[in-house]
DNA sequence: TCCATTTGCTAGTTTATCTAGCGATCTCGT
DNA sequence: ACGAGATCGCTAGATAAACTAGCAAATGGA
C-alpha cells in the first residue's frame, strides 16, 4: 500500500515505513474482526453494527436505524432485517423515539455489552498496555497523527 | 472503545485519547473501504481480496485461492465463486502453479492495478502528505506504536 | 507402492442484500 | 389551521453471495 515511488532520503524511508504500518494495521483489524465474527457466530455487518452501537453509546449518542444504514452503507431495508437478527439474538432493543413517533432508538442489551467485552476486552487491555509504555508527549504525537490520517481517508 | 475505567492522571488521559484515536481510525478505514466499494461497484469481500492481492504483490508473495480463503475467512467454495467474479470482471487471472499441478496462482491484471490506484491513489498521496509533516523521530515512534498495536490485536 | 492429505471446483441450499413501495408521522409554507 | 412534500421504519419479492457436502486430480510420506 506504500512504496511504489522510490524513496531516496532517510525521511522518505520513514514516511514509507509509517504508511506500511498503517496498511498493516488495517489488515490486522480485518483479521481481528474476522476472528471475533467467528467466535461470536455473527456476520461481518452485524458485528460492525454492534461496534458502532458500542462507540456511540460511549459518546452518549442515540442511534437510529437510519444512522446504522448510513454507517454500514446498506439499505434501510437491509437494516430492518439486521435489526430483526440482532433483536432475535438478544443483542439490541428497538425503543420508541421520545419525540418522533415514526423513529426508533436502538439500544444495546446488557447481554450484548457483556458479549462484546468478553471478546474485545483482552485486546483492549493489551492495547492499553502498549500505550502505557509511551510518554505523554509521544502519545500526543501519535494521537495527532492518527487523527490527521483519519481526516484524509474519511473526509 | 476506550474509557470505561475512570482516568485520573494526565497519562491516563493520554492513553485514553490514543485508544480512542485507534478506534476512530478503524472506523474511518471501514468507511473508506465502504466508499471505495461503492465507487468500484464491488462487494466488501471482493474488494478485500483485491487489497490482499495488491499487498502481497508488493511483497512479491504468491497468492493461492486457499490463501485468500484463509485471509477472508470464507470457505474455499466461496473463494472459487469470488475468483469467478473477479476473473469475469477482468481483475484477476488464474495461472497454473509452476510445481503443483493441483494449485493455482492468482495474479492481478493491469486493469485491476489501474483501477485500484485510481480509487486509492488520492488518499495515499494525502496520507503521505500528512506523514511528511512529521520528523523522522516522530515517524519512528508512530511506526513502532502501530506495529505493537498490530501484534496485540492480531497475534 | 499405496493411501491419507491437499487443492480447487461444482451442485444445491441457506443467508443476506437489494429494489420498490406502503402507512404513519413530521415539517414547513401559505 | 392545513395541505404538500419529505422522512422514518417496515414488508414483499428478487438477486447476490455465502455455506455444506462431496468430487477428481495431484501430491507426498510410510
Amino acid at each position: 500500500m506504500a512504496g511504489w515511488a522510490a524513496p531516496s532520503t532517510p525521511h522518505d524511508y520513514a514516511v514509507m515505513d509509517v504508511l506500511q504500518a498503517v496498511r498493516a494495521f488495517s489488515d490486522a483489524m480485518d483479521r481481528m474482526y474476522g476472528e471475533i465474527k467467528g467466535d461470536m457466530e455473527m456476520n461481518a455487518t452485524d458485528l460492525a453494527a454492534l461496534r458502532m452501537l458500542v462507540v456511540r453509546e460511549q459518546r452518549s449518542k442515540d442511534v437510529s436505524p437510519h444512522d446504522l444504514a448510513r454507517h454500514l452503507r446498506i439499505s434501510t431495508a437491509s437494516t430492518s432485517k439486521l435489526l430483526d437478527r440482532l433483536s432475535a439474538s438478544g443483542h439490541i432493543e428497538r425503543r420508541p423515539h421520545p419525540r418522533d413517533r415514526r423513529a426508533r432508538i436502538i439500544v444495546l442489551t446488557d447481554e450484548a455489552r457483556g458479549a462484546f467485552f468478553t471478546h474485545f476486552g483482552a485486546r483492549l487491555r493489551a492495547m492499553r498496555g502498549v500505550a502505557d509504555r509511551y510518554s505523554d508527549e509521544e502519545l500526543a504525537t501519535i494521537t495527532r497523527f492518527i487523527g490527521e490520517i483519519c481526516e484524509v481517508i474519511d473526509p
